[in-house]
DNA sequence: AAAAAAATCAAACAGTTGTATAAAAAACTC
DNA sequence: GAGTTTTTTATACAACTGTTTGATTTTTTT
């Protein structure tokens, strides 16, 4: 597996492209999409103003570059176990403890990437295009957020037996979903309650094995008993 | 209980200064701090440029006062419930059972509060400051936030006999916490998933049963048991 | 090495930004 | 109602915005 942000050929061209991909987002992400400046981006990348124009044609077009390779590398996280679970959900050969277990593995894998360092850059322009989202997040939505949450959802519906298209279980999913983002979209908050300058990989584990708890408890909770 | 976005005399210069205050709030909320530009906040207050300059001195004034005037707001909001659970923390008087009970009677509250209408505004403003926080958020959190999240934590940790000031009950708090707002700051992700034009009332109560549920089952099962 | 293509650059463009200024209007006080 | 204070207004300012242009440099191809 890859998972390479804006991957590119050596070229001359495409590497003075990918480093704009690469500051476009550092800087989309610090001070938003209308805030950030051509020409920081550019002088950020080592290029000149003109540059971004040469490659993308406008500010905008580099913006609508910058999600599609957000799309593409969150997609490359979890596309490997995406897939393996349609495939046993499709047959039918999933049980409610694996059910379980895939959902803590997903939500593990959710939480250590948004620790490390390229996930940090993203998640801020994620967390703007939730509150007021751009013509091009309609697509980064469509091909990458809302299948992953309809593919919790039947994960958890096969876990707790309940029915995967009632609202019920959607409800359920959102709310253990809201436990995983809390720490990224209040971030800010859990870092100063926590008392630390930045939160790392030993707090991510903690966090984890905290979700892991509060998953486990809500699934046996609401499965009827069978000893 | 007033409990009105800020609350002001019925003066000619106290209204505008509302007036300013609102528009502001609306834009700063829309378009983010950088990006909301003075004009368009004086002309849709029906006021002149300068109003600006001659009520708050100079823009990032007018924000700090629009984050001042959110962060009472919010307190209003829970500051009775607040206050007498404070009380019977410090009196001791709290059972695991009535902290429980607490524990779901402020996060019904809050989700309540979360499908209205003027709580919309503050939401996009307190997102964006999450992504990336001005200085102004310092005395929000301060202030408002962190007393609020203190003494869930606090509430939790009678609720489930665990230690108040450790990690542990910081972060399983967060995560309940997480579990509330995650239905108002990925309010589109459920409306749609749902299938439902838009959130009413009858959705917050559905939602607000869940969390009871989830709150119940996390906070029995950390108890130790006793027959 | 010559020719062609690709990449980089500085300068200029029309708008918009936050703020400052000083005059005009309105509201209030006596 | 005159005098004072408060409020509103239009205008000016320098700094910055995204984009366009045309020339120059670098790289690739022949």
């Amino acid at each position: 597996m890859t998972r390479e942000l804006f991957p590119s050929s050596p070229n001359k061209g495409e590497q003075a492209r990918r480093g704009l991909l690469l500051s476009a987002l550092e800087k989309f992400g610090q001070r938003g999409y209308e805030n950030a400046s051509v020409r920081e981006i550019a002088e950020a990348a080592g290029q000149n103003v003109g540059a971004i124009a040469y490659y993308f044609g406008n500010k905008e077009s580099l913006y609508a570059e910058v999600l599609k390779g957000i799309g593409a590398y969150l997609r490359s996280v979890l596309g490997e176990t995406a897939d393996e679970l349609r495939e046993r959900l499709a047959g039918g050969s999933l049980d409610p403890d694996s059910a379980r277990s895939a959902l803590k593995h997903i939500f593990r894998t959710m939480l250590g990437e948004q620790i490390e360092g390229d996930f940090d850059k993203i998640r801020s322009v994620m967390m703007r295009e939730q509150s007021s989202p751009s013509e091009s997040f309609d697509l980064l939505y469509r091909d990458t957020i809302r299948p992953l949450h309809d593919l919790l959802t039947r994960v958890f519906a096969v876990a707790t037996g309940e029915d995967p298209e009632g609202p019920l279980a959607i409800v359920r999913t959102h709310a253990l979903f809201g436990q995983v983002i809390v720490f990224t979209m209040a971030r800010e908050t859990i870092r100063r309650r926590l008392g630390v300058r930045k939160l790392g990989p030993e707090h991510a584990a903690m966090i984890g094995g905290v979700i892991d708890e509060h998953v486990d408890l809500i699934c046996r909770g609401l499965t009827p008993k069978k000893p």
